[in-house]
RNA sequence: UCCGGUGUGGCGCAAUGGUAGCGCAAUCGGCUGUUAACCGAUGUGUUAGAGGUUCGAAUCCUCUCACCGGAGCCA
C-alpha cells in the first residue's frame, strides 16, 4: 500500500490509508484506546491517530510510542468523533520505525529557540522550525520561478575566488598547504605551491562574475552561499548565508529598485498563497502584526528618497540619535530604523548616496559627489537589499579603482568588459535568510537556516 | 571586536550572604472520545569552570568559557 503524507489525509476521502511519521505527543484513554498525534513534515498539522489496546501486538509496542518515535500506521481515515480535527485515522495495524527513550529532548512542551539551537538535528521536528523551513523552501522556488518568468538565466558564480579586495567584507582562505608548516621563500609563505596556485578565497558576492554574463545573456541572476569572515555577532549576520544576486544590462538605477520592489512584492505573495497554514502559525505565536505587514508591504509603494533627502528628514527630526546625521557619513541603524518604522512605516529606498563611502563599482553621478547606489530597508530589519547602477565607463572605473587604492590589474577582466562592448547595467543582492526572518518574523537570523555558521560555531 | 546582561534538576525560571525551591516534562497510579488533556504520588542538582573574600557564597570579588541583547561591519 502506498503512503499518504498527512497534508493529503486532513482533508482526504475516507478509506484505507497508511500514514508515516513522528509522535508529537500522545494521549490515553483507560476506555482502552490512545491518541497520537502524528506529524510528517509535509504540513504544520498533524493527523490524529486512534490506536485500540485490543490491536495485535499493542501491549508490545504501546511502550515505544512516545513523543519522538517514528511509526507507520496502516488504518481506516474516518470523520473524527472529537473536536479539533475533521477526520482522524482508525488505527488497523501500527509499527514502531525508531522509538524515542526518554532522554529524547523534545519533549511536547515549549523550548527556546537557544536551546533548540544546540540541538539542530533534532529541531526540524518541531513547530517553529518546520514551519520556517517550509517557508523558507517555498521562498527559495518562488525566487527561481520570479526570474525564470522574466527570462533571467540561472547562473552559478564560483565559490572558490582569487579576488581579495572585493571590498564586501572580510574573507575566509582556502588553502591546501600545511598551516603548521606551510613552504615559504624569504620568510614569505609561498602560494605558488598551494593548490591552486595563488592565495584563494570564499566569495563574499558572486557580483563581478555576475556581470561578465549579463554583459553576454542580458539578465542574470545567481542564488548561492556565500561567506563573510567578520566577527559580526548579531541577529542578522551569518558568516555563511545564501545570497540572491540579479545583473541587468540595460537596466538604470530606475528599472533597478522597479525590480527590486517587484521582487520583494512578489515573494511575499507567494508565500501568503502558498504556505497559508504556516503563516498563520507565525502570526499567532511569533509576531501577531506579521500578516498585517506583509499586506502592507505588498499593498503600497515603496518610499524611494534619495541619500540626501533621508540626511534632511533625520535633520529635521527631533528624535535623540546616539549618532546624529551628517552629510557624507554612512547611516546608522537607528536612522534606518527611524526612516522604516518611524517615517514612512514602509519599506524605503535610499539612493545616491556620497561617493565616498560606497563602493568603487557604482556608478558615479554627474558632479561627482554621490554614486548610483540604493539600499532597501525594512520595518524592524533594516537593510535587505544592496545594489547600484554599475559603472560602465572604462576611464571613469579605472579612475576610481586608483582613488579607492585598488590594483587595476587583479580587475584586469573587469575592466576588459568596459573596454570591449560596454553597457549600463545594474544589479542588488538580496540576503535571503533576512527575507525569510522578514516573512516569518523570526527574531535571530540563526533560527532561519538548517545550519547556522557564525564566529565559534560551525556545530553540525 | 566594543558595550550591557545572563549562566541554578531534562527544559523554563525563583531564591541577593544563613537548610537550593516552583512550574513544565519524565516515571507510577487514577479518570476521560482525548486534543497545550485532567487529578494524585514519586525521583531529579559538583548552582558554567578556576581561584579568592567570609564563621558561612547560587548570591560579593578576579579570571576563563558559553549564550543572549545592542553597536560596528554588511545581505
Amino acid at each position: 500500500m502506498k503512503r499518504s503524507k498527512i497534508k493529503d489525509l486532513r482533508n482526504g476521502k475516507e478509506g484505507e490509508v497508511l500514514v508515516k511519521g513522528w509522535v508529537r505527543t500522545r494521549r490515553d484513554s483507560k476506555g482502552g484506546f490512545s491518541f497520537l498525534e502524528i506529524n510528517d513534515g509535509s504540513c504544520f498539522g498533524n493527523i490524529q491517530v486512534v490506536a485500540d489496546h485490543s490491536l495485535p501486538g499493542y501491549s508490545a509496542i504501546e511502550k515505544q510510542m512516545t513523543t519522538g518515535s517514528c511509526i507507520s500506521v496502516r488504518g481506516k481515515l474516518v470523520a473524527s468523533q472529537g473536536k479539533g480535527q475533521s477526520n482522524e485515522v482508525q488505527a488497523i495495524e501500527i509499527e514502531v520505525y525508531g522509538p524515542a527513550p526518554v532522554d529524547y529532548p523534545l519533549q511536547k512542551k515549549r523550548h527556546s529557540f537557544e536551546f533548540l539551537r544546540e540541538i539542530a538535528h533534532l529541531r526540524p521536528r518541531t513547530n517553529t522550525f518546520g514551519a520556517v523551513m517550509r517557508v523558507r523552501n517555498q521562498l527559495a522556488f518562488s525566487i527561481h520561478r520570479f526570474f525564470q518568468e522574466r527570462g533571467f538565466v540561472y547562473l552559478n558564480t564560483p565559490i572558490v575566488t582569487t579576488s581579495d579586495c572585493e571590498g564586501a567584507g572580510e574573507m575566509f582562505q582556502v588553502t591546501t598547504l600545511d598551516p603548521s608548516n606551510p613552504p615559504r621563500v624569504d620568510g614569505e609563505i609561498d602560494y605558488s605551491s598551494d593548490f591552486f596556485g595563488e592565495k584563494t578565497f570564499l566569495t563574499v558576492s558572486g557580483q563581478l562574475e555576475g556581470e561578465i554574463f549579463a554583459m553576454a545573456l542580458s539578465e542574470i541572476y545567481t542564488f548561492g552561499p556565500t561567506f563573510r569572515a567578520e566577527n559580526s555577532n548579531t541577529s542578522r549576520h551569518l558568516a555563511e548565508f545564501w545570497m540572491v544576486e540579479p545583473e541587468m544590462a540595460f537596466y538604470d538605477l530606475g528599472d533597478n529598485m522597479d525590480l527590486a520592489e517587484e521582487f520583494i512584492k512578489y515573494l511575499l505573495s507567494e508565500v501568503m498563497e502558498h504556505c497559508a497554514e504556516d503563516m498563520e502559525f507565525f502570526n499567532q505565536r511569533i509576531d501577531t502584526t506579521k500578516l498585517e505587514t506583509l499586506k502592507n508591504v505588498i499593498d503600497n509603494r515603496f518610499e524611494r528618497l534619495t541619500y540626501s533627502d533621508a540626511i534632511h528628514e533625520l535633520q529635521k527630526s527631533t528624535e535623540n540619535f546616539v549618532y546624529p546625521a551628517e552629510w557624507g557619513f554612512a547611516l546608522q541603524a537607528e536612522h534606518e530604523r527611524y526612516l522604516s518604522e518611524k517615517v514612512f512605516k514602509k519599506p524605503v529606498i535610499v539612493f545616491n548616496y556620497p561617493e565616498k563611502i560606497k563602493s568603487f563599482y557604482m556608478k558615479l553621478n554627474e558632479g561627482g559627489e554621490t554614486v548610483r547606489a540604493m539600499d532597501v530597508l525594512l520595518p524592524n530589519l533594516g537593510e535587505i537589499i544592496g545594489g547600484s547602477q554599475r559603472e560602465e565607463n572604462y576611464e571613469v572605473l579605472l579612475q576610481r579603482m586608483k582613488d579607492k587604492d585598488l590594483d587595476p590589474k587583479e580587475y584586469w577582466w573587469y575592466l576588459d568588459l568596459r573596454k570591449f562592448g560596454s553597457a549600463p547595467h545594474s544589479g542588488f543582492g538580496l540576503g535571503f535568510e533576512r527575507l525569510v526572518q522578514f516573512v516569518t518574523g523570526m527574531e535571530n537570523i540563526r533560527d532561519v537556516i538548517p545550519f547556522p555558521r557564525t564566529p565559534k560555531h560551525a556545530k553540525f
